[in-house]
DNA sequence: CATGAATGAGCCTTCATTCAT
DNA sequence: TATGAATGAAGGCTCATTCAT
């Protein structure tokens, strides 16, 4: 009996997962409007009608794709948050290494894109991006960087904005991959670039009795 | 015709750009496909019908935003790679301030949108924008990024990461100010931003000699 | 099974019956078209799959709706067609009360709004609903006028004129509760109007002799 | 120029007519919910699509045949309503005329059909019917009916029920010809059976000094 | 018998594109 | 050139019907 399909498989739990995989690979492939529901149903293995019994509509599968890639993260955000008030270059590098990681092996980056692109017709999904997300891990940043500057590990400067640029090449990397490696741009090693940028942001940002 | 030419009377040589401007307001704001030819012929002031004397489809408008946000900056890029080969911090700071002005004055942010928000339905416009503008400059940066090494200015790495690690920060604000903005998030003041990007990093990545 | 069988226990012979009153319920409320299998099942109590393990499809239940709505009537119609030959005053008032007590009771009302709405699409309903019901009913009035008429009872006229017009207002009273009354239209009392309306016919219609 | 059958024709003004009169020919025909808006066009003589330049929905369309269909009606259930208050079997000889000759001269009989179809799902159509048509008109029977019994013309009863008498002859015989008429039953001489009823109902509830 | 997850054909609606004027 | 009414293909969504359990 296992060898033949079965038309109807009967998974009620684990289809939601599933739609919501294929969706956030067709979203990101194709954006919001050019994915069809049938691309979804088929990639999802299922029909199209099937899609509907778990999601009310296009936009909600969206919205459940979005705001499904944020809860996972928010963990990595608290931890960051409540970091170790210890000497900032290690948790600076620390912190670093984790998100370069998780942005390497997570669709994390496609995400992000659909997010950027549909802002305009999304604000609601731009707003939970950002308020639960990006607001709370560049918080969390500001906050640790104004403590070392209080301490005189870092030099004088606005620390939003050294928070920022810690994380932009991050950003910047994952869009490459997603926008010009596919028509044959060279790749970047993205641990890689996020090492040789932190150890060189963190010599030109430290003053010099923490630098030693 | 005459003298008594109304003031204000249309320029016909002007539609094609009155319309590609009008495109690259509702692409931006709304992505391709949400993007409709009513609202863009409206925008411009023409009949919808009137948009098919200039351009063959949707995409052709398309197509003529994204690559007439191009050529304007090729200027700019091939500046940048004839550049002087003098020292390098003046040329960063130049450059820095030079592509800041840029971006904080030209829609060339929501192009940069458009393009990552597209580039899996419309793979040569990304081909074109990284080949004729992004590799450019990148191209260019790196290669002085590499004589200064060559000349002791700056430490050793991965020449074209320093490029991107410059730059990053520019993309991040940008589209930073595309999505974030609109629903609530604090802006970034991109000059100032970059400045203190530009001096953190030069401090960084430059040699004890260099930085005198 | 036993003597301890629980009280409430379904009666799966009942199945069909409650099948076809929810069906009722549903499509006298909605019409064929909007009534939803997904409705009629749940106002039965049984889940959508055991409706089709009576009916083949949407159309049969409400052919079965339509069709079981006649069958109690015939009977009915059959003892007027039967009635005695004597005079007609008395058979009209009879006649008049006992349908009235029908329509009044019985949702018949919502079955002749569904024939009327359908009859289009469902020809051979509104054949069934005519040949079996209305055109004998209209058939034994007609002959028992004629009759009277005969036996100079009634004025001259046309019988099956008469027979309509004594029954015309049931049928609009009937519509009028079906139709107006819920969006707030003062409801008829049904027997009443039956009453007022017979007598003034009969005045109307019968002769001197009669009318004694 | 005129031979040749052109593809477009261009007549923005008489569309929404021409579509209002092809919608309340199908809907008649199907109802609502089996209505297709293909068969709406085709029989429009306009493609699907340009339906849609006129109308919101497919419900705007059916709103719109229903309210259009009272409309015209209104002035006469207002000339009714004006009627001169001599002698009540003159008023009610003219107005039983001119309402029989509407109803078998306009489609009003498909439209009320329609409206006792669907006045389950659009209650604010049955609303308007109500509100605007028929409780004007039985309205203004009513009080020239009492106005006739405060004379000594008509003889005593409820004046709201006599109106319904009245009438009911000439929707059942409406519904008769849309409901089985079409499936063979034999049909109706409207204008005559108005007349006959007219005067034997007249002669049952007029006093003997009306009578003369 | 009974369930309800799954299917897929069908229809309303949108919108890029065309063309008579 | 310019217009905008008209077209028709495409796609989101519904729901009668099926079938594994």
């Amino acid at each position: 009996m296992d060898a033949g399909e079965p038309k109807f498989r009967r998974r009620k739990a684990d289809r939601p997962g599933e739609i919501v995989e294929a969706a956030l690979q067709v979203f990101a492939e194709k954006g919001f409007a050019a994915a069809k529901l049938d691309d979804i149903a088929r990639r999802a293995g299922v029909s199209k009608g099937a899609v509907y019994l778990y999601f009310e509509t296009k936009e909600d599968i969206f919205r459940a794709v979005v705001t499904q890639a944020v809860s996972p993260n928010i963990a990595a955000v608290k931890a960051m948050a409540a970091a170790h008030p210890g000497p900032i270059p290690d948790l600076i590098r620390g912190v670093a290494q984790m998100v370069a990681g998780v942005v390497a092996g997570t669709p994390i980056g496609g995400v992000a894109k659909m997010v950027i692109a549909e802002a305009g017709n999304f604000p609601e999904i731009a707003r939970v991006w950002h308020d639960e997300l990006v607001a709370q891990a560049l918080g969390a940043m500001t906050l640790a960087i104004e403590a070392a500057q209080a301490r005189g590990e870092v030099k004088p400067g606005d620390a939003r904005t050294y928070a920022i640029q810690l994380v932009a090449p991050l950003l910047m990397t994952v869009l490459w991959r997603e926008t010009f490696v596919p028509v044959g741009a060279r790749p970047f090693d993205i641990p890689a670039v996020m090492t040789q940028h932190v150890e060189t942001l963190l010599n030109g940002m430290l003053t010099q009795g923490a630098r030693a």
